[in-house]
DNA sequence: TCAATTCGATAATGCGCATTATTAGCCCAC
DNA sequence: GTGGGCTAATAATGCGCATTATCGAATTGA
């Protein structure tokens, strides 16, 4: 019943000081006018010592200051989809950012999950308010929640590029346009032509950041786009051989492993036959499964960079009019993939394919 | 300048009423003699709805009420051990979890590192009072620290089992010993009689755990205990290959896929000359590495488990005198490791293997 | 010697909310 | 016509901290 958290009054009678001194102490701030002896001072940190004292961070927070707790939103649930593979490094980043920075991580796991999509709203915001600012990933993102969040001038950084509202929305995301056309080049080198690109047309950004990317690159070098579109795992593999590609780029989300698998099974082999590139890292990588070769996103670098960008908006949101404003921090940052080696690559063996139209 | 969140206040002068009558509209309360009337409640909520208003957090903490926020705390930092396979599934287990009571996640990284471990000491403290409970996970927790969080009754679960301290400290743990044991009968099921384990001993309940299950199923058998534990893998691979064994158990963090690789470079082949099973799950799985038999440790479940665990503990913490206490909550809880396929053990080939000699 | 200044601190206030105590009006019974 | 009970709300308080305004005593300066 008596379990009184210790605070600022408790510690003040024992110094024999006031609540205040004891914040002065604390804060080592010495607000015009204020004076702290030594001496004082030195009471109050040995009775802070004995008493095991800790702030109460809820009430730090209401009288004014910041709670060092930086928020995390996925808008989708994380485990319907790719369990833990998709944020999970994001978080990694995000993490060692934060560790660096010396804030805490608030994830957002209360909003209720309506339609697969977890509601900013009503609930959501109501515990937004704890952190300081707040990242934001996930594709499913909703307009007015958006506006809202702009509205309140609440400090949020996307991760992922945002390709609406231009120049509003902060974001830090990954450059899969180039990354997509390095890979061409990279098949090119090996005496590829004929490149196909295997994934079902989405609207969300990597999606159509992929398909320009390809597109780019093989006009670039005066190929001719082909895409394979299909729902079934085994007529996408089917066509694939029919069409006689001698690379293909595949998106991670179109269960690679399952495709090669088809493919190979029609007598076709990886990478010997076919090379296979994957345009991001695996979704559902198997126990065992394939070392692919392709580009990874650099997510553990982007959720780093993500955070450090909401840290300086943070700062610059809440810097005084009086103080000078530090620069106003770039809001969008691209970062570039990797090129992945793998065991899915192999230059063309030049004999027996389809002779190259273009 | 003006940023200035809406509050119950504005609403209240919106609606008409005062900033109690609108609390008490959120709350849905009706504290005894207190009555809002039908049009009343309507009008209040019609102004919450125009205004966006939602609840500083951080008020509602320190006037009383909970946070319905749980933390999370690591003693060892994420990163310079195994990257995030390690504390991820826990973490996936926790989210689902934190989903399911409709509580926010927070991940004190803001703690300095010391030594390679988190201090829980000063800064610690200061953050660890947002939330209303908190996990706690890793080896290395410090007596001192442990003390304070009894002594202060906040609430908190170890995930791990916890030997010292028997009885006051909650945790949620695997039971590495049966598994263990188990592990022994498949093999012997499997024919096999001269068993090894190999592993450094150290003195984490995991080991200790790990061995006397090791030692247990051996003595059960009848059969002789043989340790194996050597720095160098290479000289251990010798070992192993020297010792006659049909089958070892391996702890996993002796990086198992590289003593498979020179015990296999020494002629013997795995699963077939040499079963080996693995006491939980790969520390730094490599792409396209092995599908290692043994038993994995139900991280996720025991990460929700725990959050379930702690969350009981708030509850019963915070209920008041006057109500009815609900049943106290199981403090201690293990949970079964279940046994995993994989490719590493067969059946003991019979022939040219040392005859055991127990 | 007396005002002016500096030193060393305290009292008071407010952040936004939950909660307790209090009030104001009204209807009914005696 | 007056006290009791009911309805429908408001006023007031405190949570623990940061911050601002204020104050008493000691030390100067002339």
């Amino acid at each position: 019943m008596p379990r009184h958290r210790i605070t600022q009054a408790d510690v003040a009678t024992i110094a024999g000081v006031s609540q205040a001194t004891v914040s002065f102490v604390l804060n080592d701030s010495a607000p015009a006018g204020v004076r702290i002896s030594a001496e004082t001072k030195q009471r109050v940190l040995d009775a802070i010592r004995i008493t095991g004292y800790s702030a109460n961070p809820a009430a730090q927070r209401l009288a004014g200051g910041l709670t060092q707790i930086l928020g995390v939103f996925t808008y989708e649930s994380t485990f319907p989809r790719s369990g833990r593979g998709f944020y999970g490094n994001f978080l990694v980043g995000i993490e060692h950012a934060a560790e660096q920075l010396g804030v805490d991580i608030l994830l957002f796991t209360s909003a209720r999950v309506v339609d697969g999509r977890r509601q900013l709203t009503r609930d959501g915001w109501q515990r937004l308010g704890v952190a300081d600012g707040c990242l934001l990933l996930g594709q499913q993102e909703d307009r007015g929640e958006l506006q809202h969040l702009l509205d309140t001038n609440y400090p949020f950084v996307f991760i992922g590029k945002r390709g609406s509202d231009r120049g509003r929305l902060p974001y830090v995301g990954a450059d899969y346009v180039s990354a997509t056309t390095r890979q061409i080049e990279r098949l090119v080198a090996l005496g590829h032509r004929r490149i196909g690109y295997v994934g079902l047309r989405g609207t969300d950004q990597p999606t159509l950041d992929r398909i320009e990317g390809y597109r780019l690159g093989m006009k670039e070098r005066g190929l001719t786009a082909r895409f394979v579109e299909l729902d079934d795992v085994g007529a996408t593999a089917a066509e694939i051989v029919d069409q006689g590609f001698t690379a293909i780029l595949v998106a991670p989300e179109n269960y690679p492993d399952e495709l090669v698998d088809e493919v190979e099974r029609r007598g076709t082999r990886v990478p010997s036959d076919l090379s296979v590139l994957l345009l991001g890292q695996p979704h559902h990588p198997r126990p065992g499964g394939r070392a692919w070769s392709g580009f990874s996103i650099p997510r553990e670098e982007m959720g780093a960079r993500a955070l450090h960008l909401l840290s300086r908006l943070v700062a610059a949101d809440t810097s005084r009019a009086g103080t000078r404003r530090p620069q106003p921090p770039e809001l969008h940052q691209m970062l570039a993939c990797v090129d992945v080696e793998g065991s899915t690559l192999a230059a063309r063996d030049g004999a027996d394919h389809r002779t190259e139209d273009a």
